[in-house]
DNA sequence: CATAGATCCTGTATGC
DNA sequence: TGCATACAGGATCTAT
């Protein structure tokens, strides 16, 4: 599941091999694919040359160059933006090609979910000199981004009520942790992730956006993690970084804090991966709480 | 407004 | 072997 430490080895990679190539040709194959577009993804864009790549949380978007319209993409479940040859076979899930006046390696947007989709849209300025896509200034910035303000994530976290699990995932607080690392930065910070954001306090936040941070750049030193061949980059390789959780998807496995078995449980449709002695719902009591 | 839950989708794995 | 069901989950929409 791509998450942000994938999205970014997709995003240096589609830098390395799209960067300053004009655009020839959009064909869309599945109408599912482009979504909250208005009008059409190949008149916007053929002809359009492109300026970089760019990524927020776990949204990809290339700058057309003048920086008036972009095109945004997000990977969703199952979505994969592969450079390859002209020659190769279309995939059966194949959603979007793009073809460019050199006539070099095509971008493809192959999606088996279509939970992914692209779109094209408005750059705004963003608070510190840039631009961000209009269709996704709600989208709050990442911990890898050197302008995430750490203070002002404590105290929007802490002002509210809500479990600090779906704090983690929700895009609009702090954007680009999913499931996968969501569960990880918990079990780091031992923390429950039905804990209520309004009752930590704002050292113990700082600390599992601090895990949350670094096990995110331990997986993006590795490539990233995938279970299978649905996430990839943009060669269409695998990154390693699933031999190296703790916690997600550890059930019955010891906890590599203390020993006991991993558990899990359904929260918000999907699963949550915790120890059971580590991770109480209830805070851990301190030595001088015993009786 | 704030929060909780349902929904979209399809390939793979599991159970009877 | 075959059929049914569970599962994976990001973002968005709807309900309370």
């Amino acid at each position: 599941m791509p998450e942000l430490p994938e999205v970014e080895v997709v995003r240096r990679g589609l830098a390395e091999h799209v960067t300053g190539r004009t655009i020839k040709l959009v064909e869309v194959r599945h109408p599912r694919a482009v979504r909250r577009n208005l009008g059409s993804l190949p008149d916007q864009l053929v002809g359009e040359r492109i300026r970089c790549v760019s990524r927020r949380g776990k949204y990809l978007w290339l700058p057309m160059a003048g920086d008036q319209i972009a095109l945004v993409a997000h990977l969703g479940m199952s979505g994969q933006l592969l450079v390859q040859p002209r020659e190769a076979p279309d995939g059966k899930h194949l959603r979007v090609r793009i073809d460019f006046s050199d006539d070099g390696p095509q971008l493809r947007f192959v999606d088996q979910r279509t939970f992914g989709g692209m779109m094209t849209a408005g750059l705004v300025p963003d608070n510190a000199g840039g631009h961000v896509p209009d269709i996704i200034s709600h989208i709050s910035r990442d911990l890898l981004d050197p302008v995430f303000d750490e203070v002002a994530c404590i105290t929007r976290l802490r002002a509210k009520n809500i479990e600090i699990k779906r704090a983690l995932l929700d895009q609009s607080l702090i954007s680009g942790i999913g499931n996968i690392y969501a569960d990880e930065a918990l079990w780091r910070a031992k923390l429950n992730g039905r804990r209520s954001t309004g009752a930590l306090s704002a050292p113990k936040i700082h600390e599992l956006l601090k895990h949350a941070k670094s096990v995110m750049t331990q997986a993006l030193g590795q490539g990233g993690t995938s279970f299978d061949a649905l996430y990839v980059n943009v060669n269409g390789e695998s990154g390693y970084f699933d031999r190296q959780l703790s916690a997600y998807g550890q059930e019955g496995e010891p906890c590599g804090h203390c020993g006991s078995l991993i558990r899990r449980e359904k929260f918000m449709n999907r699963s949550s991966f915790f120890c059971p002695r580590c991770q109480r719902r209830s805070p851990n009591p301190r030595p001088q709480d015993k009786v």
